[in-house]
DNA sequence: CTGTATCCGAACCGATACTG
DNA sequence: CAGTATCGGTTCGGATACAG
């Protein structure tokens, strides 16, 4: 067998699986966006647009993307004038673990760095 | 007790922690460096400009970002002429979660998204 | 209200030559 | 070998006006 070439291979799916994540949950406003939907629920375009103080281009682009991604959905009331409701998908649940891993690695890195700093005097 | 206050707090907080997790961690480079020095131990510069097709300039500004957060450690050789190696160090063990997480979701959601794609027809 | 179109600045990343 | 300097291209995100 051929370990060498194996490894290499794992290696490079490994990379590939990190990046595909990356690029679905990464960005300025992909988990802000999805993080207070999950907390809030639903919420119409505009009240995520002041919420989150995100300009309209941008948050129709990133909520197409969670979209196509199946993190999220998108209904269309009959209202008058039309609203639309964005909320996120049952799908979206899985990235929970993620969020609060992220989240938790975050605050220990802060310490972290104090330490490291503390440390050095 | 204000909750209103306090949850949003606390969902600021969380941003936040994302936030500074990601620009730890994210970016093109860095967790595929962190991956390699994880996997295959310590490396010269030369040899992470090769193996990754990352060009020194870049290298050398996302070496000098992991070592700020304390994720690699930087080692000069005395040999002739001078090297120096990279490793990562042992605080950089707590991103294994983060990795394994990211990386199972990525493998995950390929998957998810295929079956998406069927259930539509 | 929900977006789209246009324009713009900033950040990110890469290639290459070069220094110590 | 290890890195820096310079330049240039591409992507990203923001402001604003406007359309449906």
């Amino acid at each position: 067998m051929n370990n060498t070439s194996d490894d290499f291979e794992e290696c490079n799916n490994i990379r590939l699986s990190l990046k595909d994540t990356l690029t679905v949950i990464g960005g300025k406003w992909k988990l802000p966006l999805i993080t207070v939907l999950l907390r809030d629920g639903k919420k119409q375009f505009n009240q995520l647009s002041r919420i989150l103080g995100i300009s309209p281009r941008i948050l129709s682009k990133e909520l197409a993307e969670l979209e196509i991604n199946m993190l999220i959905a998108r209904e269309v009331k009959n209202t008058k004038p039309i609203t639309v409701e964005y909320s996120v998908t049952k799908y979206c649940e899985s990235l929970v673990d993620i969020i609060l891993v992220l989240n938790d690695w975050g605050k220990k890195h802060k310490e972290a760095l104090k330490q490291g700093f503390t440390e050095i005097k």
